[in-house]
DNA sequence: ATGGCTTCATAGTGAAGA
């Protein structure tokens, strides 16, 4: 089975890559993050068309966030209970057994400002939600672009960025947080290229020059972890004419 | 060098992303 997650910016400007992706990985769940559409001006009949339906949750210009499947998927939910948020940053769904839980985790802007609150205190709620939803759902995965690079190794010049938004300490404090509930980082199961990114500004030329952050995740419960097989990030769609900043990972479990 | 690029928005001295 795989699972796969991809910042669009834009499903509007992005759809034609994301039905290459569709055929070219044929995922079972595709997790799309910064749909930046309302759910009236949803592609569906072009989704469907290549054979995969899609549950969603979007807004005007920013956030949204949207599943792909071949197969109708259950018990579709939006959002975090008892957390009061206008912004469209969580959708879940039950594909073949496998709770695929697909997440926009806040920004921050910078460590100074009000949103950087908001993306802790979000983060400190998402804690909270998921270890309820672990105890329901054994096979569970947490997908989607988090916006913290947990590690040195997953930043391009990690005494630059050291204490900026991304990879400050309690935002780095926060990722493990979702660790320490028995989540595994999936790609780190597997041996990686040094280097590996999934986010590259789009100034600087920083794609050619490979100045990225590794800020996308795919999380798996103890029970999905055992039995991954691959974890990778497909930097092919990073290259393409007119791409998102984001690459797209896929797991195998 | 707080810029640099891209998107959606409106017609802003733009806002937000990361």
């Amino acid at each position: 089975m795989k699972l796969a997650t991809w910042n669009v910016n834009s499903l509007k400007v992005r759809l034609p890559h994301v039905l290459e992706y569709l055929d070219r990985h044929k995922p079972d769940a595709l997790c799309l993050q910064e749909l930046k559409l309302e759910d009236t001006n949803f592609p569906s009949a072009d989704i469907n068309g290549v054979g995969y339906q899609a549950v969603f949750s979007g807004q005007k210009t920013y956030n949204g966030v949207a599943i792909l499947s071949p197969t109708t998927v259950a018990d579709v939910s939006v959002g975090i209970p008892n957390l009061d948020d206008l912004q469209r940053r969580v959708i879940a769904a039950t594909v073949s057994g496998v709770r695929v839980i697909c997440v926009y985790i806040p920004n921050g802007e910078a460590v100074e400002s009000d949103k950087y609150k908001y993306k802790l205190e979000w983060l400190m709620a998402l804690n909270v939600w998921l270890k309820q939803e672990l105890a329901k759902y054994p096979k569970l995965a947490l997908l989607g672009d988090y916006n913290i690079a947990p590690e040195d190794r997953d930043v391009y010049d990690p005494k630059a960025w050291a204490g900026k938004v991304l990879f400050s300490e309690p935002e780095k404090a926060a990722f493990k947080g979702l660790v320490a509930l028995g989540l595994t980082d999936s790609f780190r199961m597997f041996d990686q290229a040094d280097k590996a990114y999934s986010w590259w500004d789009y100034r600087m030329n920083g794609f050619k020059r490979n100045l990225g952050l590794r800020i996308d995740h795919i999380l798996l419960s103890a029970e999905l972890a055992k039995s991954c097989k691959s974890c990778a990030i497909d930097r092919d769609f990073r290259a393409k004419e007119r791409p998102s900043d984001h690459a797209p990972v896929i797991v195998e479990i």
